[in-house]
DNA sequence: TAAAATTGTTATATTAAACTAACTTTAACA
DNA sequence: TGTTAAAGTTAGTTTAATATAACAATTTTA
């Protein structure tokens, strides 16, 4: 039923998910400003998505995600989450980069992977002998 | 000079490298059963490759790395072997899937970031107590 | 409220990466 | 050593993602 998107259409539904949250509506406009592409990029994307169920897009109007679409949103940023989380909390790395890292890696994670990871960083916050360890070893 | 490369020819150059390690030279026929592709669509790479000045290809004739090519070749085997001894070793995901978030993600992981994970790793190998540690909480 | 500016859409082109099919070269071996 | 099989190449097609340019709708504002 529902085949494994590609990076391009994740991004743009992960783009939607967080211009609803920020502004409450997405646009064409904040879409294309977000991913630095042009509005018929943009276009055609979205009736890519629309095609798929995942977005509802009147012409000239709002952009919203579907059930399904904000499913897959949730998903995407929740990876982002984590990643990033890693990145910064755990090995130090800076914010930028950790984040710039985080959106390019959170298209191809496995949900394998990721679980571990949530593991790991649970661990971390849990346990403050962990926590301890890791700040003692990854300072400078 | 050099651009960054597209996924795919960073994935063609890594596997020349890995079948000259193997089996001392690399024909098409092994790259296209390595990387599940057809001779054609190897052949259109390779003339890519060969025009950046990163492989030499006589028609017909074993594929070569240029030195150029080889240390790119190398530096992507060195965050794949990053990335699986982490996820391997610290995280404690299947090897299997490791390998194949590694391969995806060695196209994308930052310099920063990966030199932290060395040094993350580095720190595990050397220092026993914070083995330990995460060993103890890694567990099950 | 009409003109101008902004935003959105459509048509068409380009690039990258794959494919199939047809063809060529090289290698194997009968 | 001449056929056949295997490997390699080329030409042309497809798909995805972008772009530009021209046009349409909507919004702003004088």
């Amino acid at each position: 039923m529902n085949k494994k998107l590609t990076e391009s259409l994740e991004n743009y539904l992960e783009t939607i998910g967080m211009l609803v949250r920020e502004n409450k509506i997405a646009r064409v406009k904040d879409i294309s400003k977000k991913l630095n592409v042009k509005n018929s990029s943009v276009n055609i994307a979205l009736n890519v998505l629309a095609d798929k169920g995942l977005i509802v897009h009147e012409k000239y109007g709002y952009v919203e995600l579907t059930k399904e679409g904000q499913k897959i949103a949730d998903d995407i940023q929740r990876k982002e989450d984590i990643l990033l989380r890693f990145f910064t909390e755990i090995l130090g790395v800076d914010k930028d980069i950790a984040l710039k890292d985080a959106c390019r890696m959170e298209h191809t994670i496995s949900d394998e992977t990721l679980a571990k990871l949530i593991f790991f960083i649970g661990k971390v916050d849990k346990e403050a002998s962990f926590k301890k360890a890791i700040q003692k070893n990854m300072k400078e």
